[in-house]
DNA sequence: CACCACCCCTGGACGC
DNA sequence: TGCGTCCAGGGGTGGT
């Protein structure tokens, strides 16, 4: 389930990989996983790899951009030459017979890629989504992708002000945390950090947004981007089957509430609470996270 | 307009 | 061991 850390790592290790290479041909394989001509970048050199919130974009040098969303289960990852890809990748169809070779074979050993851009020099970047809440927007310039997909988002979690946040939230009756997970008020925080997030300023996730004052919601900004960065620093948090384009987990397990309801507050020790706010699993402390 | 329930989808956990 | 059932959850849509 990735969420602004996971995201932002992929973007770092995936930009890594492929910053300055040339994109030579597109393999789709699922077309309904893909909005816009998927074959945009061909031709085109990666020229940068950005994010918004939980979303991604490679630019190509002469202004195509596609926008991936991972969703809960997509994963994105470089191949380099010679190394070995995806589990799956050698089931696909048409693929380059040298790069299937030397992926792991196997009776159904997880398929579910849906593109994979090939690289000058034999590697190659595979966007593999089991569930398929992801998805990719291809675009033929950066500024129809912002258009059409950034613009609705709010401030990236990393950068939203104290003011930002603020008038975000003073403007809803909805739950705190529902307005949280709210992409158009915040982009990049999910179910994860919101839950630790409320925890680290002590607030309630049932207060309704427009009762938290412009002082909690400098609280919260400042609570936002320790966590996040601390996050990011440790390569995300693995859960599941999350992975960097680099194919390496996450090493961020520091969670204080996520996961943990019935078990005690590592602030208080009451008992963790756990119940359904906004229709997602909400662990929190009723002792600390008074409302 | 604001908000909510519902749906999409598959793999993993769990119970029998 | 194997099978069935439930649950995870971001975001889009349609209903209230």
């Amino acid at each position: 389930m990735p969420e602004l850390p996971e995201v932002e790592t992929v973007r770092r290790t995936l930009s890594e990989a492929v910053v300055g290479q040339m994109v030579t041909h597109v393999d789709c394989f699922r077309e309904d996983v893909v909005r816009g001509e998927a074959a945009t970048l061909a031709g085109q050199r990666i020229a940068v790899v950005l994010r918004h919130g939980k979303q991604l974009a490679i630019v190509g040098d002469r202004g195509a951009a596609v926008c991936i969303h991972l969703g809960m289960s997509g994963t994105l990852r470089a191949i380099r030459e010679g190394e070995p890809g995806l589990p799956g990748l050698s089931e696909l169809p048409g693929g380059d017979p040298d790069l299937r070779s030397r992926t792991r074979s196997g009776p159904a050993s997880g398929d579910h890629v849906h593109v994979v851009w090939r690289l000058e020099g034999g590697g190659a970047v595979a966007f593999r989504d089991p569930r398929r809440f992801g998805g990719v927007w291809a675009f033929d310039h950066l500024d129809k992708l912002r258009a059409a997909r950034w613009a609705a988002l709010g401030d990236d979690a990393l950068t939203i002000t104290p003011g930002g946040l603020h008038k975000g939230l003073r403007g809803t009756k909805r739950a705190v945390k529902a307005a949280l997970l709210d992409q158009a008020v915040v982009a990049g925080l999910g179910n994860i950090y919101v839950d630790e997030l409320l925890h680290a300023v002590g607030m309630h996730p049932c207060r309704a947004g427009a009762t938290v004052g412009a002082a909690e919601a400098r609280g919260l900004v400042r609570a936002m981007r320790p966590l996040l960065s601390r996050a990011i620093a440790a390569g995300g948090t693995t859960l599941r089957d999350y992975r960097d384009a680099a194919g390496g987990r996450g090493r961020f397990e520091a969670h204080r509430v996520y996961g943990r309801g019935g078990q005690p507050c590592h602030t208080c020790a009451a008992a963790l609470k756990s119940t359904i706010v906004a229709g997602r699993t909400t662990t929190f402390c009723g002792a600390c996270q008074a409302g």
